[in-house]
DNA sequence: ATAAAAATTTAGTATAGGCTAAAAATAAAT
DNA sequence: ATTTATTTTTAGCCTATACTAAATTTTTAT
């Protein structure tokens, strides 16, 4: 039960965003998200090894344990909780959320955080679209995939977005696609990686690879 | 404009709320209240005053200077609204807000805090009934007293208390003593500096020295 | 006006967390 | 299967902040 130092918070989070299923997470792409050096993540992977939070072999990446794996969700669950506040009760557009919700989701309390879920009426999903954990560490992955790897037809809903920056939710208020929209692509250019798609209203447009592979959807059933 | 860490924030705040008017605030007092040795707080202090934010002279104790007063009063501006926030809209205890606040009020964005002012609806006093510098920082100063200085047979109203911690606000819970609450002095009993108060409803009470320095009080008009 | 007590500062040390540059291990390419 | 490129780690250093013990200054008491 000893709570962890903001580093290692942001380090388990970091952990917990890049790790794929079966995968391991590399020391270089910890310290890209993280905007800091490879050897300094090593040294942090090295404590938070020695402290039971992640599985480390020397050259060969990182895992979360049993023990790190909740932890990680914990920020994550605090770190949504209080995007949606933001966003909900203050009237932030969620192009400011993210950068606030990163000092926030450090505040210590487990009583402020389930009186802020109950407050917000149990929010399932924060401004980005990303689930928010419950209580008990539950997150909701329903099935999910990049708008860039849709074929072309397919019914489809807009359920949230890769990169939370402000410069990417910013175009995308700039050119209307919000979350909830239902589209479907009507065209892949192989040479660019690019997409035509058009939204259920009819309107059209044409997306980079960069801009659909950071927006993800779900098959729309019905 | 370069922000604190959260170290010289606690400094400043400390050293704002145990300033008085003229004199100079003691290396010891601040240890006292920081929970930490008069040589870190020496440390500290040169930095504070490399920085411009104190006027320290070695063995002469410290004052806010024109730069660092008005970024104490942020950080307490801060700390208020967030336990405004933390009763008002998630329920909390008084007795529980302020080790909560603590973490909170370090949370840097001067827009959240506006927005966060204005949602809580710009209250004027905090929980402990301490007032909320506004935006510009400015802090109201009513005449105010302890009741252990005030006079009996005066009529008097119970504006704060001096005391935040766990114990002190349970205590009057437990005897039934809130702000707001009307009362007089109806006996100084000199051998203990205790006192004997009557509340307007007619109650009778006794009251410790030690409680009665950490009830604020004004004189009721009408 | 000194001596004793109290407060404060200095000197030296520790820890968390970050960095650079060099060394070592792994992965990729011929 | 070597060589080359990439990734990761090590070694050594830096800053912020705290600590202990010793030295110094100020205050208090005789």
């Amino acid at each position: 039960m000893e709570s962890l130092s903001r580093s290692e918070e942001n380090y388990l989070k970091a952990i917990f965003s890049l790790s794929v299923e079966g995968e391991t997470v590399a020391t270089r792409k910890l310290a890209q998200l993280l905007n800091s050096k490879d050897s300094s993540v090593t040294d942090m992977l090295k404590r938070l090894s020695k402290k039971s939070l992640i599985h480390y072999k020397k050259y060969h990446g990182v895992s979360l344990t049993e023990k790190g794996r909740p932890m990680a969700i914990k920020v994550i669950r605090r770190h949504r909780l209080w995007e949606v506040f933001l966003a909900d009760k203050l009237g932030f557009n969620w192009d400011q959320v993210h950068e606030i919700a990163e000092q926030m989701e450090h505040v210590q309390s487990e009583e402020l955080i389930d009186r802020l879920d109950s407050f917000l009426g149990f929010p399932k999903i924060d401004p980005h679209g990303d689930p928010i954990p419950d209580k008990m560490g539950n997150i909701d992955t329903a099935p999910h995939m990049l708008l860039a790897d849709a074929d072309e037809g397919i019914q489809l809903t807009i359920i949230r977005v890769k990169d939370d920056s402000t410069e990417f939710l910013r175009y995308l208020d700039a050119t209307g696609i919000s979350i909830g929209d239902n589209l479907e692509v009507t065209n892949f250019i192989p040479y660019d990686h690019s997409l035509q798609i058009r939204f259920e209203e009819g309107k059209e447009m044409h997306l980079s690879q960069k801009v659909s592979e950071n927006i993800v959807v779900r098959e729309r059933k019905n």
